[in-house]
DNA sequence: CTAAAGCTTGCCCTTAGGGTAAGGTCAACT
DNA sequence: AGTTGACCTTACCCTAAGGGCAAGCTTTAG
């Protein structure tokens, strides 16, 4: 028998926020949750999963858009696991080169940061580094 | 004497759009820039250093508020530099947090795809790591 | 004179939700 | 029965840093 929790249970269980929860039903991540007479939404334990598998997408830092095909995939049994990779890879490239990107930066930020005397005085490697 | 450019000018010259110049207006990063008679901003020299300076600091990834501190420590002749450079070591501080947190990811989302066959079957390594 | 290019403001859009308000519902306690 | 507090609903505004577009004015080139 499907026991059947509110959303702030479901919040509870997947580690979501309840506005969370509500953002991605309709984002269309997941079905129309059924309601109560009242209009409570209610989940049972197939859409907690969802739930949880969306959480650990997300922390992993796929976008809403991505979390969503993956979700179409994992929902279709005729899917390929090459197509699963392939987005993997297509995310992994994408976190590759923000790694790069930042760590351009802090490369470049560290050496002014370096060359700066940090005193008293005015005279600041930092700000003429920005200034050039 | 000084030449004075029109925002296109502007924005060509310092490599930003006249989106953001505008932008950086409204966010009280720059003094209002004059006008011509029909409305037009006016940009003198002083002013586009300013702009490149913003460009610069923002190609760092300083957020505009951390820029509009910046640009208060450049303008003022008693700065300290270890102001300054406290600015840029918060921001060093923000930017490794980022990039920790991005190689976390890279590194589950690597395992993951390494151990996905990625053929032609449903069975796929990296959903079965999000399911769990 | 006219067309093109440049400028103006204003509004909506983006990501992934957070915060709050106004109001309906449910369970417990008095 | 009444009430309080916790929980739920929708709706609206807010974030960062602009991009894009529209309507309308100005300037420049032909």
């Amino acid at each position: 028998m499907a026991t059947l929790v509110t959303i702030g249970q479901a919040a509870k269980q997947t580690g979501l926020s309840a506005k969370m929860i509500r953002h991605y039903e309709e984002a269309g991540l997941l079905h129309k949750a059924n309601r109560t007479e009242a209009g409570y939404r209610l989940y049972n334990s197939q859409q907690l999963q969802q739930l949880n598998f969306i959480r650990q997408a997300r922390a992993l830092g796929f976008s809403i858009a991505q979390v969503s095909s993956l979700l179409d995939l994992w929902r279709d049994p005729q899917r390929s696991s090459k197509e699963v990779k392939q987005l993997a890879e297509q995310h992994l490239d994408e976190i590759k080169e923000k790694v790069a990107e930042l760590q351009q930066m802090q490369q470049i930020l560290q050496q002014l940061a370096d060359s700066c005397c940090a005193d008293d005085q005015p005279q600041c490697a930092i700000l003429d580094g920005l200034q050039k």
